[in-house]
RNA sequence: GCCGGGGUGGCGGAAUAGGUAGACGCUACGGACUUAAAAUCCGUUGGGCGUUUCGCCCGUGCGGGUUCGAUUCCCGCCUCCGGCACCA
């Protein structure tokens, strides 16, 4: 007997796939689509481990379990090749990173062939190449025609590590997202893309979409609507006003100071001559904080201005001070304070000895001990009292904005994008600076602005580029006048050009479009998203931005990328992520040696359900080879002597189909490893043709290679994934003998086994015959009885 | 602090419109085959106890509750992981 070989077969499999195209797909309006789209990776030198193998296992095998069932499947791959790991080591080893790119490039695409996915490499994009990053600075300028970026001096988050200003997504903790650096403040001007206008939308479009609630659930709070008013405050005596944001308008007859941030333009304007001294002293030493210290120090602290805001509900004088627990940067960078109805202002009051007037009392009227953060009804609020919270909301907005002192608000925690960076190893932004016309942006017939060669890739870490060091590519004309002009020098953040690279997939060649509208229309949106959850807001909040963008000036048909979104989970060793510095890494290349890649991709699924994390055990894999060669051994054995169906055969093979579709469906699929693992223990040493070709297609998702084998085995000519998914049917589901469970008051004493319309006294005989169940009964009532048919009987007895 | 998700054998994990807890696999142990080993195959494998082809008790983080019956539902805790964190 020929036993199983998996370095032959995977050989003969994979050089068949290329010869014949076999993964190539092209636009036939004929055949539904299902576009199956896995995160592209950063090709970074370290290559891939067992954990990167997991999410392009799973999204490879619904592709192939769709094509199955006749779907047109696109499932492309490609690099997010921008970022400064290459950026860094052409700092230290002089490599240019088109060059060290190119050979991670060519190191990950012999790993990611390794695995047997139906990639279509024909469709490769990489967001370092001219040709594609040509259409991500033509959207900048899309984008800058329609408003959308705007260059801004302000504070940023700047990590003086990576030597760059970071988007507010990209700062963790106060620290950098990629490096874990604490993150400094600095004044830069800065290229801002405005997402906050978006903010409604992209809140409202989560409703549509087939995302894990975990994610949708991040992004909402990410986003942070908040519902309020703001409120017009005069100044006592002076010609200005305050304007602030508050939820909770209700509360207002219970402002007994106010607080402004201390960058607040204000400050300067109404700090009164005696407390001038104090103010400029604090001001500028909370400016000095960085942000990080600003989180860790949560004691309050802060200045009295000399000034006196008007509340316009009841006139009354409210003192103003300045405290650093007001973010400028949200809302109007001032708030009414409200002790008695809120934590923070509770604080502050108790330390500086404010006084603190309770306005809401609890639901029945009795006034609570403070503070007291939640909905009641008012007091201590003049016509307003005896009102509830929500209603009082309404009518205090309504009152002040018939007096023109207030309207009704929504703010958002979410702020405009910071995309400029100070690197050499992304996408130059595409404008053009000139002395007469301003910021111009560069034609479209003339991108892409390539990036030069430098010498010196070093960044200058005065918040200038690289590239500003490069005086022939700075120096450039006006497009506008032909004037002598200079070259922007910031570059654009990574996110850039994933933002919209499951496009290109569609049409990756065009040269006079992102891609031809036909072909988007045809394959997008992507149908199924697989990836890992660290991108919850990051990229994926970019990318539906980009693509509502891109649907507002009608680049494309559809506003959500991602109709259904799966966050497989980690795998890790040791109880830890895998990493390098850590050395628990493992290595598939050897596995593959070793056992094959259908057993390691089999491995990747049963490790434990996908979206959860799972600890790689180094024996596990040994079972599910073990299994492929059962499966194997089946059919060669078979095949000499093969045996007719039966009934029994014909309903285990059906009952298979349903529940490898169910789980599949349900994305359970190491259960549905477990589900072939079972149905195989429960054949004889031979089974009919038919049950081995029902196998075979349903296994060939899993383990491609190992069916493409089976196939032709089994007389058929390839591909096995010409055949078409098989169907259950019903009638074959339905069990004819059924296992009853009998307990004596909820205790299982036994099981019988009946015909599964056994009437309950059949049940019940086959059940007292059970000496454990006599015993239970011996001398006892029956006081009642339960019988769940093809469930359980349980007798109560006294 | 707030929000979300978990805690089941030696291990990874099954099973929740309430109905035989531990499927499947790993490990370990015993056996068959072999000169021997590997591989393969067969058996046992949650804990405890007994009068051991059988039977009893305990058992899904802890304590209560609902129910004929709870890993599943409810209440109160403990604990781990993830996200957010002075957003007014």
């Amino acid at each position: 007997m020929n036993s199983y070989n998996h370095k032959a077969i995977e050989a003969k499999w994979r050089s068949y796939w290329e010869e014949t195209q076999a993964h190539t797909v092209t636009m036939d309006p004929d055949k539904p689509k299902f576009y199956c789209l896995d995160m592209f990776p950063y090709p970074s030198g370290a290559g891939l481990h067992v954990g990167h193998w997991r999410g392009y296992v799973l999204s490879d095998v619904w592709s192939r379990y769709k094509k199955l069932q006749g779907y047109n499947v696109l499932h492309p791959m490609g690099w997010d090749a921008f970022g400064l790991p290459a950026e860094n080591d052409a700092i230290k080893k002089g490599i240019h990173p088109t060059v060290s790119t190119a050979s991670n490039v060519a190191t990950f695409k012999r790993q990611l062939h390794e695995i047997g996915a139906m990639y279509d490499w024909t469709r490769e994009v990489n967001t370092t190449d001219p040709g594609y990053y040509k259409w991500t600075q033509w959207i900048f300028v899309q984008m800058y025609k329609r408003g959308l970026a705007y260059r801004k001096e302000m504070p940023i988050n700047f990590c003086p590590s990576c030597q760059t200003g970071l988007a507010n997504e990209e700062v963790v903790q106060g620290a950098c997202e990629r490096c874990g650096t604490p993150v400094e403040k600095r004044h830069l001007m800065q290229w801002m893309l405005r997402i906050t206008k978006y903010a409604d939308r992209l809140l409202e479009g989560l409703k549509t979409l087939d995302w894990p609630e975990k994610v949708v659930k991040m992004q909402e709070a990410w986003i942070g609507r908040s519902e309020g008013a703001e409120v017009v405050f005069a100044i006592d005596g002076a010609d200005e006003q305050i304007t602030v944001f508050t939820t909770r308008p209700d509360t207002l007859f219970g402002a007994t100071y106010m607080v402004l941030a201390p960058e607040h333009e204000l400050v300067s304007k109404i700090t009164t001559p005696e407390q001038k001294e104090d103010v400029e002293k604090y001001v500028k030493q909370a400016m000095s904080k960085s942000s990080v210290e600003r989180m860790a120090n949560k004691e309050k602290t802060g200045v009295f201005t000399g000034a006196y805001g008007i509340n316009p509900v009841n006139g009354k004088r409210i003192p103003i001070w300045v405290g650093d627990y007001v973010l400028i940067d949200y809302g109007s960078g001032a708030i009414m304070a409200v002790p008695a109805h809120d934590e923070r202002d509770y604080e502050f009051a108790q330390k500086f000895a404010l006084p603190i007037i309770p306005v809401i009392a609890e639901k029945d009227g009795t006034v609570p001990d403070l503070p007291f953060v939640i909905d009641g009804v008012l007091i201590n609020s003049g016509p307003f009292d005896g009102m509830d919270s929500e209603n009082a909301k309404k009518a205090i907005t309504e009152h002040l904005q018939k007096k023109g002192q207030g309207r009704a608000s929504v703010q958002y925690k979410m702020r405009d994008w910071v995309f400029s960076r100070q690197r050499y190893w992304g996408e130059p932004i595409p404008i053009v600076h000139c002395p007469k016309c301003g910021e111009v942006p560069v034609p479209e017939d003339q991108l892409p602005v390539t990036l030069p060669d430098v010498e010196n890739y070093q960044p200058t870490g005065t918040g200038e580029s690289p590239l500003a060091a490069i005086t022939e590519w700075v120096n450039t004309t006006c497009p506008k006048c032909g004037g002598p002009a200079k070259r922007e020098t910031n570059t654009m953040p990574q996110w850039a050009g994933s933002c919209w690279y499951f496009l290109r997939y569609a049409d990756p060649d065009n040269d006079t479009a992102l891609a031809d509208p036909e072909k988007l229309a045809y394959w997008l949106p992507v149908d199924l998203y697989v990836g890992g959850i660290e991108h919850a807001v990051l990229h994926l909040l970019y990318s539906r931005f980009y693509i509502k963008f891109l649907y507002d000036i009608g680049v494309v048909d559809f506003d959500e990328p991602f109709v259904r979104l799966f966050n497989q989970g980690m795998v890790t060793k040791d109880g830890a992520k895998m990493s390098k510095s850590k050395g628990n890494v493992v290595n598939p290349d050897e596995l593959v040696e070793h056992y094959g890649a259908d057993s390691l991709r089999i491995y990747e699924l049963f490790i434990g359900p996908p979206e959860v994390d799972s600890e790689w055990m180094d024996n596990g894999i040994e079972g599910v080879y073990r299994f492929i060669q059962r499966v194997w051994n089946l059919v060669v054995r078979s095949l000499k002597n093969m045996p007719e169906p039966t009934l029994a055969s014909e309903k285990l093979r059906h009952r298979l189909i349903a529940t490898v579709t169910e789980r599949i469906e349900s994305f359970k699929l190491n259960t549905v490893v477990s589900a072939f693992m079972e149905y195989v223990n429960q054949l004889g040493q031979t089974v009919d043709r038919q049950s081995l070709e029902t196998l075979v297609i349903l296994l060939a998702p899993l383990a491609p290679h190992l069916a493409e084998e089976l196939w032709q085995l089994l007389g058929h000519k390839p591909s096995v994934f010409d055949a078409r998914w098989p169907q259950a049917d019903p009638a074959m589901l339905v069990a004819d003998q059924v296992t009853v469970a009998i307990q004596v008051n909820g205790r299982t004493r036994g099981t019988v086994d009946v015909p599964a319309d056994a009437a309950q006294e059949d049940v019940m005989n086959a059940a007292a015959a059970i000496t454990s169940v006599k015993n239970a009964l011996e001398g006892k009532e029956i006081l009642k009885t339960i019988y769940v048919p093809g469930k359980i009987l349980n007798l109560v007895v006294k």
